[in-house]
DNA sequence: GTCTATACCCCGATAGAC
DNA sequence: GTCTATCGGGGTATAGAC
């Protein structure tokens, strides 16, 4: 009997995820707002109503794959983090602040660390360790971004009209949110961050920000945070989205090097202030 | 026999206009993958077959919406520049560095001139005026995108499925970014550049970025200034489609603070280096 | 849980009369 | 330039038999 329904639950299952894979295919055709479950149906053989056995309506799919696209993505972002954390624990220091893989600096002065008196032992101010883990989550959010653009843009483009986000996708929005939070407090407490200025009109707000989704982080920095966590998605919005269509061809290195340079709005960078 | 062809013309004129205005309501309700000829031509009380006469096809329509996005955003952010360039022209000097309306630093260290000696009149390098300018340019874009956010979504979303924007648009396309550019380029001329550092796996794409859309600027800025213009968006994007939805609540406070920082990465503001 | 059938909508595009 | 009529598609969602 319970195998029975054991068997009927794994049915169920598949055909779901079938469906889901189907209309993700179906977005990148045509688009979130013109997904249908009758195309869906059609390519899967299915008949129309049949799929309303397993998502009550259009726009329960769409949800589902809006709640799958965030997984997606935040999954890869802790992945990287995980990784960057383990293995690049000693790799990381020796690269410096540029973590940019075989070719560094050739012409213009490396980033170099905090003090005047920039000897690399000095102090352990600035070690580059978690520059690198901010580089490496990034770098894996733009490298799903690039391999599944539609499901990108189901998320981090403009919004569905009509529809309107139930609350279950909040978890799953906030998971890269989360990642790069855990890097600046991980920075935090091993190292200390190069605390932007913060001017006062700005301190309320950056408290209350800082309270409401980071509370092991200095406001100083929490505000900041919240800056470029947009801008790191306007570089791939405009990636993604064609906008560096004739500007930006060595996209990578460029990403790479924005990237850098907005860690630096965060304190992971040090320099001056 | 002039005076009925330019009666007629008139007319198709304001036909074609009222069209327009009726798909960017549409634009609103719908969404651009959904626009329909047929809607428009219902609401405005015509058949839709009447529609063919001034727009060729759903698409003609669709990038004649665009090109108009694109000019509106654009006519904006050079009013700004503009009203920035006369009428601020001694008033931003006064304000220093950040030009931000009443309520100025109160408990940060604020934003410091060029050299270590931070004494106001030491040197013209760093008057605050092209800052100003930059603030303003943005602060102008930002209120389009507030008051207009679908066609916003139009032309910095989600890329309309099925649909590719002809060659007619990329000018429009460029005007904001061209007005980033000139406020940079007057800044480098009359006082001159803090040089952001050029790593060397960048310089030959900032060479080219440099060469092939602002010639006047150094490659050190100009490639900064490609990532700062798109980050700019991501700021805009994740305001207009709801990312900030309770993280971030006073916006405009937050957002001149964040464009003011992304000046310093284009050498706006001098600091350390 | 899947099927057929159905109610009731939508669309882009064209032909040809006026 | 606007109309009617039409071709040939598309869609959501439900009812009811199997």
């Amino acid at each position: 009997m319970s195998a029975i329904r054991g068997a009927r639950e794994r049915a169920r299952i598949e055909v779901t995820a079938a469906i889901k894979d189907e209309a993700r295919k179906q977005l990148a055709a045509e688009g979130a707002s013109k997904l249908s479950l009758r195309a869906v149906a059609r390519e899967l053989g299915m008949v129309s109503s049949a799929l309303y056995r397993y998502f009550p309506s259009r726009d329960e799919l769409l949800t589902a794959l809006i709640i799958d696209a965030y997984d997606s993505v935040g999954e890869a972002a802790e992945r990287a983090h995980r990784t960057a954390r383990t293995e690049g624990a000693a790799s990381a220091a020796a690269e410096g602040a540029t973590p940019a893989g075989p070719a560094t600096a050739e012409g213009a002065a490396p980033p170099a660390p905090a003090g005047p008196a920039a000897s690399k032992a000095v102090a352990p101010a600035r070690s580059g360790v978690h520059l690198g883990r901010w580089v490496a989550v990034a770098c894996a959010v733009r490298d799903w971004a690039l391999a599944h653009p539609h499901e990108y843009a189901l998320i981090y483009g403009s919004p569905v009209p009509g529809y309107t986000a139930p609350q279950d996708t909040v978890g799953p929005a906030s998971r890269v949110g989360l990642v790069l939070i855990a890097v600046l407090e991980d920075a935090h407490r091993e190292e200390g961050l190069a605390l932007p200025p913060l001017p006062g009109e700005l301190r309320p707000e950056a408290e209350r920000i800082a309270a409401d989704i980071a509370p092991g982080l200095p406001p100083a920095v929490a505000a900041p945070l919240v800056a470029a966590w947009s801008q790191l998605f306007g570089l791939l919005s405009f990636e993604i989205f064609g906008q560096f269509h004739r500007v930006v061809e060595a996209r990578e290195v460029f990403f790479r090097q924005a990237v850098t340079e907005l860690a630096r709005t965060v304190g992971l960078l040090g320099g001056r202030r």
